[in-house]
DNA sequence: AAGAGCCCCAACCGCCCCCCA
DNA sequence: TTGGGGGGCGGTTGGGGCTCT
């Protein structure tokens, strides 16, 4: 049976008084930090150890920047969550002075949202919706405004073309558009056939290769899975680019 | 004006990983 | 080699503020 972090009784919960914040700003900065385990009670707070790091790390460290997101860090956001998931401290790691709490805060209240709201699945960055047979409206504008409306890609029904993450670090200038992270579609006009290969792909071009980099960097730090590359993919197939 | 419903975000919880004895 | 302890992480919760009716 393993011990709790801390000793559950006489331990305040709950939000932080100024005392008990500027306490722990006191204490950081004469001693830096340290065990956690063993702070609250040299500080002289009645906290689990593992609060003060989280009161810490998210709010009273002096680096953190306050505030609203701004465009650029919701792009980047978008593009390292497609490229990493959920692990928000990885991604916190590439914008400086946030945190990883605050980022997946903002990610679960407004991202996510922007994304389903575009037919985009905020979890794997996919398209929701069907594609119109080609047969029948090979262009038209597919059209979503919220996941209930969503429809399913059908396997009689499969679309040809590829996701791929673009990840351009170039800031165009397109961004009061409301298609901006749309997801593009381009079908196939040799084939008809849809294609149900949503494979994340990515361009070899320098910028892509830099993040990429990055991503490969913690990945490696971190054991997690290569995300597929442009090996799985056939050449020939059209693509749908996640990012522009 | 007030109550209901919604949204945001700080904080908690529990699991996992890594380090060290 | 292994088991325990500490730190870190991601998911979830709940309280407070805001908006709508």
């Amino acid at each position: 049976m393993r011990k709790p972090c801390c000793d559950k009784e006489g331990t305040i919960k709950g939000a932080w008084s100024k005392q008990e914040d500027q306490k722990l700003i006191d204490y950081i900065q004469l001693h830096g930090e340290g065990c956690w385990r063993s702070l609250p009670k040299a500080a002289g707070l009645h906290r689990c150890g593992k609060s003060c790091r989280l009161r810490w790390i998210n709010y009273l460290r002096p680096d953190i920047k306050r505030g609203n997101f701004d465009q650029d860090e919701e792009d980047l956001i978008i593009k390292l969550h497609a490229l990493l998931g959920n692990r928000w401290s990885l991604i916190a790691g590439r914008l400086p002075g946030r945190t990883d709490n605050e980022i997946k805060n903002y990610w679960n209240s407004h991202i996510r949202r922007k994304l389903i709201n575009r037919g985009i699945d905020p979890n794997n960055h996919k398209l929701y919706q069907t594609f119109p047979l080609p047969n029948k409206a090979p262009h038209t504008e597919p059209s979503f405004d919220s996941m209930n409306q969503h429809q399913t890609l059908l396997p009689s029904n499969k679309p040809s073309f590829r996701v791929v993450a673009a990840l351009d670090d170039d800031d165009d200038d397109d961004r009061s558009s409301d298609t901006h992270h749309s997801c593009l579609l381009e079908t196939s006009s040799a084939s008809h056939q849809l294609n149900l290969d949503l494979t994340i792909a990515f361009p070899a071009d320098s910028s892509t290769t830099r993040l990429f980099t990055l991503a490969e960097e913690d990945k490696n730090k971190n054991n997690m899975p290569k995300p597929s590359t442009s090996e799985n993919v056939d050449e020939s197939t059209p693509i749908l680019l996640l990012f522009q």
